[in-house]
DNA sequence: TAGCACGTGCTGGAAATTTAGCAGTCTGGT
DNA sequence: ACCAGACTGCTAAATTTCCAGCACGTGCTA
């Protein structure tokens, strides 16, 4: 048993987490830079500190400061993250939530991504037949 | 003033919007079942009259109890929190999300799901032009 | 009417969170 | 050598979150 229910958030450290995979590698003053209504440096990291206890991030020195990165792989983490979203939102479908992701940025879709798309789809046929 | 600030959702309240989302319309009695850990009723309540205070929920009397809803309707919210997740993990693209949910369920969307956004992409591609 | 079941509002305070400040180390410049 | 700046760890305390309990109201039924 890795990890048991440490896995409860608090909000600050949820919006800690979020800025780290959107980075992927950070030290404590771009968190803090990133962090909506900031508290102090000493904040930030004392709260940076306490995840890598919980286990969501660990440390690597570059040259005298850390930089932190998360533990669990992105691709799993927003894996996790999209079906809370799915769950959520979406009676668990992953059609629904594609559909919805169609509408609200159909115009933000250029041709060759819609191709693309198109294309995994196609082959997920194939595969799934 | 309707809205200023206070989006700042503590952890239980983001517990329990989820599950007013999931369900669409809520007693606290309700809530109360699907919170994970769950605490007393009257602390249910306490929060899910917090949670009005904020502006996030309203209730309707129903017989002599009352019925939760959320204000800001769940197409609406689904959208920002998927904006969320696109921003975190996506790197803000539709495309890459789209395919993150492709690999995800592949195994589990059928040959008339995967027909219906072909269909879908093929509307957009139409409408895009 | 009295007792019970189920609902609500409100409140004090425990528990968790978030924070700032202090002390120490290292590096580079004067 | 000494100071300034940037970094770290640690900790006490302010603030927020969270909760249980109490007071009260309503409807039902024995």
């Amino acid at each position: 048993m890795p990890r048991k229910k440490a896995d409860q958030l608090s909000r600050r450290e949820r919006q800690i987490m979020d800025i780290v995979y959107r980075c992927e590698r950070v030290t404590a003053a771009e968190v803090r830079e990133q962090l909506p209504d900031p508290p102090s440096y000493s904040a930030v990291r004392a709260l940076l500190r306490i995840l890598e206890d919980k286990g969501h991030l660990r440390h690597a020195q570059d040259g005298n400061r850390y930089v932190y990165e998360p533990t669990v792989s992105r691709t799993r983490a927003s894996r996790t993250a999209m079906e809370n979203v799915l769950s959520t939102f979406f009676e668990g479908s992953a059609e629904q939530a594609m559909a919805a992701l169609l509408d609200m940025s159909e115009s933000e879709l250029s041709g060759d991504e819609l191709d693309r798309l198109a294309a995994r789809i196609e082959r997920a046929r194939q595969e799934g037949r």
